[in-house]
DNA sequence: CGATGTATTGACCAGCTTCAAGTAACGTGG
DNA sequence: CCACGTTACTTGAAGCTGGTCAATACATCG
């Protein structure tokens, strides 16, 4: 059993920022990389003042439960969560997007009465946490950074829909490999430093087949017909190999190479 | 029962609602319809001048193209349409959502480059057209209309995650199920004066297939099976009856009734 | 009155699920 | 340090859901 008490044994270190053209925000390492468009010192300002603090959840935590009514709000600055939803009791889950460092979480939950699906982490993460009433701060005292949201909100939907298309029209190995090229897409323009073929991977391959719609076992079998391939390799601790990339990509039924659109950060 | 936060501090400031105008915007029937929010004088006048009109398209009409760089922005007034996207040539395309009146189109569209999605028209219909700069007009002169299409963004996607949940973790008929329950709720919402058990249905069972990742065959024998249940009665023309949603919400794992949330039109 | 699009049904079969069993890796406590 | 529990991964066998192919019926519309 895993810790389920979305807000409970995190420790918050919030209330000591500083305020200045110096602060916090400005040296966040998630700005420097080439994916996050730059911002003005007077949004970062604004967005700083709504910062509340970068507390850190452990692997496998509940950030945000189904159904939940007044949620947070973050943004991940480190370690991979996902969204999902659940039909009823006992069946399986279905996991709507990975999230990675950059995005924006709980801001469908703030839209609403309730949240309509949950947010779990995979891996220990540290997130930059928001006042309750950021969304409406930010639409008020900045339009760009309003703009900026409904950027994300369309965004974190076009994700989706790649998901969706996956799920109701592509064959297993054409979901499997079109989900680790994306994930694949996503880390590299994480990490500059990388060396384009092997990347993190947190996942079990159960959440690839609550992703994917598929079982467990097909999954595996999947994954071991990619091996044969020579399309996929794992490369322990947490690690996998994708040696040809744009093979994979044929496989997928995809154009490669993916665009990774700059993107605002809040 | 409670209203968000964000969302009661923007009426509150929205100053007097729009009574005596005699605009076109105001005398808008979708706006006299219960699901649609209260706009203020100032929102309305500011929506009525980025409008361009009010086109009508035939049925079966391609609004938005995949990949179409500078796309209209509409919002649906009369008349059914959906979202899709296609994989590679010949390939069965998958609907991401149907869309009824009050729904915006193209938002998604001119937050990237180009579209990730097409749109095409089920039935004849008619749209508010908007100026292309609207969105970030909005933005900057309404931030309370710019927390909107946020608003609206966040529920698209809400949309496509119900579906996603469908097409990835529900049987044939449970799928089809869900589907028609979602359809019959958003549409008895937009028709005060049905009778809660008769819907209009300009869909194929074509469109079915494609929204819910089955075949045109498939659907087919679902529909009968649910016709043997008498949950599902055709009554043409272009109608169809839910003689007990309660117990289709039964079939399709749904708690019944559907919420409808209150949501803004722009 | 063909042409077209939609609905329907049967026969066959493949892709995937389910069930079952076994292996490997890892952490924990005796 | 090893026995054990736990979690992840792997593989085989059997069967079901839903796909494909094919044919027919029916309606609408030039």
């Amino acid at each position: 059993m895993s810790i389920d008490i979305p807000l409970a044994a995190v420790r918050d270190d919030g209330g000591a920022l500083a305020h200045g053209s110096d602060s916090g925000c400005n040296r966040c390492p998630l700005r420097q990389l080439p994916p996050f468009q730059p911002v003005s010192a007077e949004e970062l300002a604004l967005i700083e003042g709504l910062k509340r603090g970068e507390p850190e959840h452990p692997a496998d935590a509940l950030l945000i439960e189904e159904g939940q009514a007044d949620g947070p709000l973050y943004t991940l600055l480190d370690g991979w969560a996902f969204s999902f939803k659940t039909l009823q009791e006992g069946r399986r889950r279905q996991i709507l997007a990975f999230l990675l460092p950059g995005d924006f979480i709980g801001l469908q939950q703030k839209m609403d009465e309730a949240a309509t699906h949950g947010v779990r982490t995979l891996t220990p993460v540290r997130v930059c946490s928001f006042r309750r009433d950021a969304l409406w701060t930010l639409h008020r005292q900045a339009p760009s950074l309003g703009y900026d949201l409904t950027w994300l909100a369309a965004h974190s939907e076009s994700s989706v829909d790649d998901n969706l298309l996956s799920v109701g029209r592509r064959s297993a190995i054409e979901r499997v490999a079109a989900m680790l090229l994306d994930l694949h897409s996503r880390t590299s323009a994480l990490d500059p430093s990388g060396d384009g073929r092997s990347m993190p991977f947190p996942l079990t391959q159960v959440h690839i087949a609550d992703a994917m719609g598929l079982s467990l076992v097909h999954v595996n079998r999947t994954l071991r017909q990619l091996s044969r391939l020579g399309l996929y390799r794992t490369c322990p601790p947490g690690r996998i190999a994708l040696p040809d990339p744009a093979a994979l990509a044929g496989v997928a039924q995809l154009r490669w190479p993916l665009r990774v659109p700059p993107r605002p950060l809040i």
